[in-house]
DNA sequence: GCGCATTTTGACCACTTGGTAAAACCCACG
DNA sequence: CGTGGGTTTTACCAAGTGGTCAAAATGCGC
């Protein structure tokens, strides 16, 4: 087995293969449609070579779930309490968007996980979001008391941005299904939602 | 093999127990992570004896895939081009949250399907879905050009509605990871969706 | 170019899974 | 009764799966 923390040229190559071809695979077919054998072809390794580098398929399934996280969470990080309340919720949205149309592939693990009831993540879920929402949250609604944007529940203002953003990465198929298959949606979904939530929350 | 139309007792009693088993089974683990072996245990049969009612996974899959699907897509049919613009629309939301708390088997059911690409639903999406989304789009946008809502782009209005309420069914743990296990979310989301859409379409 | 650690492979295993075959069982009807 | 249709079970595959292991191949510092 190799050393915690990679260090050899091959290693990093090989581990940062694997971790991409995993979030193909299990992006695509959800944990328990993906097989190792499918993860290796695809990183171009043979299987008892992937897990010479990964104890386990669950151990990949973590691995690549843990390095998403962050980006996952930064977007509502980035949410400023001094900034202008409806630029700041505007641009999380935007930032949320953006993710959606450049991460499809990690959207759609995240959706996978949590459909299937969060198995692997339900603890991260309720400590380290739950913190992040919680505080982000008492933001929003102080706005909403100081009367600077309209008073809503916070908590469901943040639960519409995931899921309105989401949607167009992990529902993307019947997206296109419905606007067709060469249709962009990210353009009039953006301006849509500009409109929708200004028009809710300016005061 | 039964016939096509079951038409014994015991042929009604245990089809019906067959679909039943799983909703819950597929809506939990998705297609693959579903087994027969699970099905036929929560219906309370043998495997064969399953297999004695129905052909395959597959057909069972698309057995209560069928079955759902006009439960589904009822909500959107009942929009009334001849009634009021804003209360058909919160009425449509209404009822799409409402499916979304009584039926989140179905919801997850699905989200799961389409997530991972619709491989098995995708031909009726294009067709069915996407008449009956085209006609009622058209319906809102006219709308709009009467003046008698905001006009907004019909389609992601639509998607807004889908994703939002569907939200509480299908990403139900983690909102629950947010809110606390024991919250029941739905009557906020409730207002909160009113005030969202009563705001932004509001002329 | 030598020797050692790292990396890769081929062969293999235990288990799960979808599905089958045929015998056994049930039970309404004559 | 008893018999014949529908129903259920027992025993069983063949394929696929996650994972192991020892040996072979390959770097790489000296």
């Amino acid at each position: 087995m190799p050393k915690a923390t990679p260090q050899t040229r091959i290693q990093k190559k090989n581990t940062d293969a694997i971790l991409e071809a995993a979030l193909e695979v299990f992006s695509a077919n959800g944990f328990r449609g993906a097989t190792v054998d499918m993860i290796a072809n695809e990183a171009g390794l043979s299987k008892p070579n992937l897990l010479y580098y990964f104890a386990s398929k669950e151990a990949i399934h973590a691995a690549v779930l843990e390095r998403l996280l962050g980006t996952w969470l930064d977007p509502l990080r980035a949410l400023d309490p001094a900034g202008d309340p409806l630029l700041e919720i505007l641009g999380y949205m935007h930032r949320k968007l953006d993710l959606a149309r450049d991460y499809p592939r990690e959207s759609r693990l995240f959706a996978n996980e949590i459909v299937q009831g969060a198995p692997r993540i339900l603890t991260v879920l309720q400590s380290d979001l739950k913190d992040l929402v919680d505080e982000k949250a008492k933001v929003i609604a102080t706005w909403g008391a100081e009367g600077r944007i309209t008073p809503v529940d916070p908590y469901h203002l943040i639960f519409s941005i995931w899921s309105m953003t989401q949607h167009y990465a992990d529902f993307d198929v019947q997206v296109h299904a419905i606007l067709g298959p060469d249709h962009d949606p990210y353009p009039d979904a953006r301006r849509y939602l500009e409109t929708l939530f200004t028009r809710m929350l300016r005061p």
